[in-house]
DNA sequence: CGCCAGCTTGAACGAGGTCAACGGGAGTGG
DNA sequence: CCACTCCCGTTGACCTCGTTCAAGCTGGCG
């Protein structure tokens, strides 16, 4: 894995004053970017800190679980999102292309690995200084904001769930999701109240009810969860299942 | 498939000025839900426009395609929420619980269809009056949410993807995919650029590599595309390859 | 020229799907 | 109360699609 570039001043055309002003003001890309949204005088205040960066292809921009030091913006180019399993399988979850946005608003660890495509060019904005543009907002835009950002990351996990994991890795993957959010709801969180049939579970994980039903019985038999009473599954061995449920 | 139940008025505790006031104050679930973020004044006004509504087991809530009507804050039970083929198969990509927020801001059609899992019941607030209390945020916020809002739309087709379509649908998805997004780029979207490799691919749609070149190569005898010289691909049979990808 | 990475193709295998049968609990009607 | 049905979950037997393993092929690059 090759090291990334190091960070360069933002190019600037010392040809025009307008230009040095405002060197968002010439960026290519602009009318695709998120940047359109913003007034000229916001622009200004975000090129001087704004960093012009360059990754070859198989260039890492960051990686799953680093901190989140800001957002980037794609000037040319092209990148690869993806996550890891322990093994190494690999689910890419999502490509990104000239204009877009790569980070979540609000997230404070990224929640995959970004790579160049091929020769890439991106504009860096520093989190403080992009958080800054949306702080004048409510509280509730900002709750809904960190409600899409926590939505995005759990749709990326269903991702890897259903492109790489097995059946048994899927049906663990699910009860402990089941699990935590029972926990959110001031619920036990070993004695889960599974309210979907198995033709749900199986329509969620992207297997059929046999399948599900199976592996239930696998998790069963080894003693990991419980069957006491209908809608209602116990982990007996939370280590074991989340074991089974790969990483 | 049965009907939903018709609206009611908000239920109101005439026993208290207070809670006739505002009603939100006495919700069970604010502490868990986005209302937590809005001001007792915006309470007092939203719960004017609010509307209980009750499902029973079965019945949806609104279907995919639908105009979107406003947004549902869940007070009790589950729902689920999926996507269908045409054929049938189905998709679940997300359950939602008490507390939890359905809607994505400023969508304009539902992209999936909800469903109850058991008895429920849901406050539902009328998309303007929602969008009011996220009006005074800037246009650069305003930009975010939509953004978010169409990025887990598209998660929610990956999902599909990667759950119930075979290694044909797949891979003709994901070239539709690619010459849309050429196409908002400017570029022809017959004559597809694509950057990454077959094992890139691979792990975009839940593949081995193997797979994703068969499946190419399949295309190709078809004449449903044309590889010309290495990184383009080219449409040649557009119905062909819109049929190939199921739907 | 030789090496290596990426792509393709073939052959055998296996995880999960398909098809089929059965059992149990809830609801319904006699 | 029982008989019947229906739906859901479970289990078994078989099959298939995509994976795995292996081998060549191609083009770029030192």
């Amino acid at each position: 894995m090759k090291t990334v570039s190091p960070l360069l001043p933002q190019a600037q055309d010392a040809s025009g004053s307008l230009e040095v002003a405002n060197p968002c003001a010439a960026c290519a890309v602009r009318p695709l970017a998120v940047c359109s949204s913003l007034t000229n005088a916001e622009l200004v205040d975000l090129s001087k800190v704004s960093r012009h960066r360059t990754l070859q292809a198989g260039d890492s921009l960051f990686f799953e679980g680093d901190e989140a030091d800001g957002y980037h913006i794609i000037q040319s180019g092209a990148v690869k999102l993806y996550k890891l399993l322990e093994d190494g399988r690999r689910q890419i979850v999502g490509f990104m292309f000239k204009g877009d946005l790569v980070g979540q608003a609000y997230q404070e660890h990224h929640n995959f690995t970004v790579e160049a495509l091929g020769p890439t060019e991106l504009c860096h904005l520093p989190k403080e200084k992009f958080e800054l543009l949306i702080a004048d907002s409510g509280p509730f835009s900002r709750r809904l904001l960190t409600l899409a950002s926590a939505g995005a990351a759990a749709a990326e996990n269903q991702m890897l769930l259903l492109g790489r994991k097995s059946a048994l890795e899927r049906l663990a993957s699910f009860l402990l999701w089941l699990s935590d959010r029972a926990r959110e709801r001031g619920e036990d969180p070993a004695r889960i109240d599974v309210p979907m049939s198995r033709t749900d579970m199986g329509d969620y994980l992207g297997l059929t009810v046999e399948t599900v039903s199976r592996t239930v019985t696998k998790l069963k038999k080894a003693g990991t969860i419980a069957l006491p009473d209908r809608p209602i599954i116990e982990i007996t061995d939370l280590p074991g299942l989340t074991a089974a449920a790969g990483a």
